[in-house]
DNA sequence: AACTGCAATATTATATGATATTTTCACTTT
DNA sequence: AAAGTGAAAATATCATATAATATTGCAGTT
């Protein structure tokens, strides 16, 4: 199958930036080439790539001949993501709502749908697969906008959205039944191509995200 | 002085980015280390460090195993560009305009001035000084959205106008006294804090170097 | 003769360990 | 205290080894 043998430097780019996302490795902590050698088992050069990679995409901070250290995390930082996640994001829904296809749609009721099954385990107490439930949502988000016929406007989307699962994860509460409803109304105004209702409500389900996850800071 | 003596990282960084703006390093065209190497004296290791991060920016292609290449050019992603230049640019101004201070008043003016006085130049004949002109309308550009209140935004927009930036000198023609008086309307709009107005010329002002540039592809 | 499939070869990208440079920090000296 | 000093630690850079891809040449087939 198509899956490439992945280079040791895309494996340890995903699992560095997998660490920073998910917490293993604490906001401000520096990164010491000696000691992440050992830990994700490649060369200095190799992680250097990968660290640059990382600072462009601002995960990581890069200070010149002074070293690497994972991005400090900041209330006023989450909320300059979150608004402009809504800018971006609502934008892209609009677009994508005006010119989905027979594809498209399908693609939404199928990521929604998993979403939703998802959710319904969550909501009855099984919190034991909580990556599999940030990925569902993930593809959700994505399938709604996924026709805003812009491939620059999804890759800032898709970096926007992992700085922001950052924050959810530090903080992890689940908002439970209150965003699974949220999710339903926006799939509905979607489907019926409501753009403007459909961006109203995600721009709700964002801050109402952002305020949740504040308040647990 | 405050100066840092740049790194072989760092300034390779900037030439190979300046070049890929600037043309010299054609859409498409191939980055073999070997060949880059002897070109921009630093080695392998240096090089790809360089070429990731100008690929996680977008100006390079990394294709795993198989090599780094110049970004593509084409209609379609200029259109995209300058539209999500137009929605972060637009949104920067307003928030801008709204919590500018005296500082970012003074140098705002300032930014416009210098502007101007080149922008007269150039509509007089003298071409000679492109880059400074160009480095001009970055300021001015960027002094009227340094007020948004959000390093996030900064960031992106300036990625953005760098790639927007890039097709501008790719058929390279002067727009002259239209877009010099568009600035100036900008200007005044900005510093008498009419957000909504300044906000209404930044859009047309885009949207028409956009259709310049079009047309000369 | 033109085309296909395969193996040998050349080229290129990736990864590593070694070396050079710079920063950091504890320790003196003024 | 402030400024200098020098070893230790860390980063930046490089040259080289390894692994993958691309190319070439040749046999077998149509």
């Amino acid at each position: 199958m198509g899956k490439h043998q992945n280079t040791v430097g895309s494996s340890t780019y995903e699992k560095i930036k997998h660490d920073i996302i998910f917490g293993q490795l604490v906001p401000g902590s520096k990164l010491k080439l000696e000691n992440i050698k050992s830990q994700y088992e490649a060369s200095v050069s190799t992680l250097r790539e990968t660290l640059n990679r990382l600072a462009s995409e601002g995960f990581v901070l890069a200070e010149e001949q002074r070293g690497f250290y994972v991005t400090e995390v900041s209330q006023k930082d989450l909320i300059e993501i979150a608004k402009l996640r809504v800018l971006l994001e609502c934008h892209a829904l609009k677009a994508s709502v005006e010119s989905g296809d027979d594809d498209w749609e399908g693609n939404l009721v199928a990521a929604h749908h998993k979403l939703q099954l998802m959710e319904k385990k969550m909501i009855a107490g099984d919190v034991s697969e909580k990556e599999t439930w940030k990925r569902y949502d993930w593809e959700f988000h994505l399938a709604v906008i996924e026709a805003c016929n812009s491939k620059n406007l999804l890759e800032l989307h898709s970096i926007l959205y992992d700085k922001y699962l950052r924050y959810q994860m530090l903080v992890f509460t689940f908002r439970g039944d209150e965003a699974a409803q949220e999710h339903h109304k926006i799939f509905e105004a979607a489907l019926s191509r409501n753009g403007t209702e459909a961006a109203r409500l995600l721009e709700a389900h964002i801050i109402n995200g952002l305020e949740h996850t504040l308040a647990a800071m």
